[in-house]
DNA sequence: TTTGTATTTTGACAGTGTCAAGTTCACGTG
DNA sequence: CACGTGAACTTGACACTGTCAAAATACAAA
């Protein structure tokens, strides 16, 4: 249970997580390979497969933490916002839209197939708190008639598209950028509760 | 402009994207590696990079094929529904649907930012060529009072959204497996001319 | 046939992930 | 305090990757 310095370095694996991700958003997904990682932090090559089973157990690390930080932002966004239902759902959007638009390798990745997803119960747990957070703030709403989660998933892909569209617009660069407020593309749902 | 076996092989760039996208379908993106395919094609393990200018050139030509037959889905999809435009929305979203369930690792290739869209023009001309086909389906419909191109955004959102959840979630193999029909959460737009 | 040009091959290079074997350190037991 | 014992890390090797320059090949035109 102590946590001093044990070895040459201390605690690897976090600050391996840590370079890892620097080094994913400046160089990108092609630019990540476990050597530059071991080399940003000082220690040998082969070091970073050591304390996570191979490459793609640095990404599945990676892609945990980007998790987190993807949470934070959508409670960021409910945290900011007026707390009546719809204000609360756009608020979650928002902050979806921020982490796909300020972190965008990491939002490549952690919707990625390219990590095979082991056993990781890391992963799979923060990935679920994601989702509870959309079932939560969805929650706030009358389920639609047609199916319980008609709205959790409808908003979910709204969003998601909505997130991806804009990246890949960016990308191909066309003079037909259609971007807009996502507000404006919110369908209407009626709140559980009328907002005072 | 003769176009008999000119060389060793012959027309060398199609049967290499052919092979590429069958490796892709195969073993993913990860096992897609220029000289895989070149030993599939049967040529030496440089050959690929003079046609394509590199790996990336590769994956330009794959995406754009990728693009074509998603193109080719879609508008079966449209075909082989009621010429109604809800039906021609709906038909329309199950060729996107389906592509992406057919062609995984192609689908996240086309929308992934792993390629450098260097002036390709091919690529850009097909992947417009997508665009319109939903421009040309939303047209059947009213255009929404907010914004020209809401209906566009919001239908190409959803659709895109739902097909990247329905990977996601099977790939996470959670027990929450929400999928569902999706005209379930296709909103209601109104056509323009009555269906008869 | 000779020339010319595009196509393909060959060989080399640095970089990658992974594995086996070695080294170094912290720590608990005698 | 000496001593192993095991985890953390290093070292060295291997096969594989993309890229490049130079050589060899094949076909078209003259």
């Amino acid at each position: 249970m102590s946590a001093k310095t044990p070895h040459h370095h201390g605690n690897l694996r976090p600050a391996l997580i840590a370079a890892g991700i620097t080094v994913l958003e400046e160089d990108g997904m092609a630019g990540l390979s476990l050597r530059k990682v071991a080399a940003k932090v000082g220690v040998s090559h082969a070091a970073p497969a050591h304390h996570f089973n191979g490459k793609n157990g640095l990404l599945l690390g990676i892609a945990a933490e980007g998790f987190r930080t993807f949470v934070k932002l959508m409670q960021e966004g409910r945290d900011t916002a007026a707390p009546d239902p719809q204000a609360q759902l756009l608020g979650l959007c928002h902050g979806y839209l921020k982490f796909a638009d300020e972190h965008q390798a990491l939002f490549q990745l952690i919707f990625s197939t390219e990590i095979k997803n082991d056993p990781d119960e890391d992963l799979r747990k923060v990935s679920l708190q994601a989702f509870d957070m959309l079932v939560d703030t969805c929650a706030l709403f009358e389920p639609s008639p047609q199916h319980e989660r008609a709205n959790e998933v409808m908003i979910w892909s709204l969003v998601h598209g909505y997130a991806t569209l804009r990246r890949f617009n960016r990308m191909m660069a066309s003079e037909r950028n259609v971007v807009m407020p996502f507000d404006l593309i919110l369908p209407k749902m009626t709140p559980k509760a009328p907002p005072g």
